[in-house]
DNA sequence: CGTTAGTTTGACCTAATTCAAATACTGTGG
DNA sequence: CCACAGTATTTGAATTAGGTCAAACTAACG
């Protein structure tokens, strides 16, 4: 392991990025690719990325593996309805979390009418993620995938047009339901095309973004 | 329109079922196909399923349809975090909806704990509901998505075998990411494999449960 | 009953997958 | 700092699941 072993500091920020007794937690660190917690595993915390990005995601019987969800710093995970975790979490690359126990988050909810407010709002718009998710799975093309990623991945870390794209070309595909020949292929013709670059494996030049966006409506 | 206009009734139940105090709303019917909300519309109420069936969905530029997510008799719909709707919802067969104020709604949550934990609740089943749709469009093959849609829509309707299919084809189609044609050859073939039998288009009955349950995972 | 819309079936096609191999990275230890 | 080993990515060729186009059939409704 290039990276420490997880460790706990006393002092963490508050979750959910409450300025003032909001539910505070403890921070971990995690290596690239190390789990945060499984699937079926107890959903006993609750976590916040604060560096780094983390992928939840859903393994079928035959190894199908469907990514849910790609966090990044300030995004929230983990929390259920039920008792157990319905994803396996994962560290993308090196990334500290901030943990809460999760009753303690949902006592402080029941108590505190903005945290409540602020937990629903986290959780609907996780929810309206998933609604473009299920939108671009059941009717977009490859390359509208792929396209509609690359300008996800852009707005999300405040529009740049150099992007560093954290994940691998295997979680792309997992999380657009393709293949990753597929995404390889997709982003080679992109760039034949003059749309992006791609410099680095894991740097993709957005070279016309108008026309990126035209392409996913 | 074989349908009497919308109407309205002064007295109706609690939304979301809560029995003494909850934020009680106005009943509505809607005929078969009828329009409840369109996308970009103001989301100025949100809705509950008293009898009948709405589907929810997006549409593409170009017309390609995605549905969101079927709601029957006491599911909830047409909450949004923005101010506008993201989908349009319709009636798929007649049906009665209670609807309420947004804002009178979101008022009781912040007044009352328990209709925020409630809500909070609702909000998480869906998009639990979402995710594992979105596993089903992004990894499995559309025998699995079909079958994973007929066991889903019995489950819901507390497992009969007999099914009361009430949405068409096309719909079923624009669920599962797929077309009609290839829903229809899906059904057809199972039924072939002795699995089910379609007494009527709107009628399936499942005749190998464990057979069918073994086939999604 | 006749009309129209919804569904099924058939033949063919294509976007994306699969299988295979070449190439390019990345991290590690010397 | 460099070379090597292992991994990730790209590219190519062949295949296929599901889509498209078209026509026949069926059911619902006035």
């Amino acid at each position: 392991m290039p990276f420490d072993a997880p460790f706990t500091e006393v002092h963490a920020p508050a979750l959910f990025g409450n300025p003032e007794g909001g539910a505070s937690g403890v921070k971990i660190r995690y290596a690239r690719e190390e789990e945060i917690f499984g699937e079926g595993e107890p959903a006993e915390y609750v976590y916040q990325v604060l560096s780094g990005a983390v992928r939840t995601y859903r393994i079928l019987r035959d190894g199908r593996r469907q990514i849910d969800e790609f966090h990044f710093a300030g995004g929230y995970f983990g929390m259920e309805v039920g008792s157990a975790h319905r994803t396996t979490a994962e560290a993308i690359g090196n990334s500290t979390v901030l943990v809460a126990r999760r009753a303690t988050f949902t006592d402080m909810a029941d108590q505190r009418g903005d945290v409540a407010r602020q937990l629903l709002k986290l959780t609907m718009e996780g929810s309206q993620r998933r609604q473009d998710h299920v939108v671009l799975l059941g009717r977009k093309s490859a390359s509208e995938r792929v396209v509609s990623l690359l300008l996800d991945l852009a707005e999300r870390s405040g529009s740049p047009s150099v992007l560093d794209v954290p994940m691998s070309r295997q979680d792309m595909a997992d999380y657009l339901g393709l293949t990753i020949e597929t995404v390889s292929r997709t982003l080679t013709q992109l760039q034949t095309d003059g749309m992006i670059s791609i410099p680095t494996t894991r740097r993709i030049v957005l070279r016309n973004r108008a026309a990126l966006a035209d392409m996913i409506e």
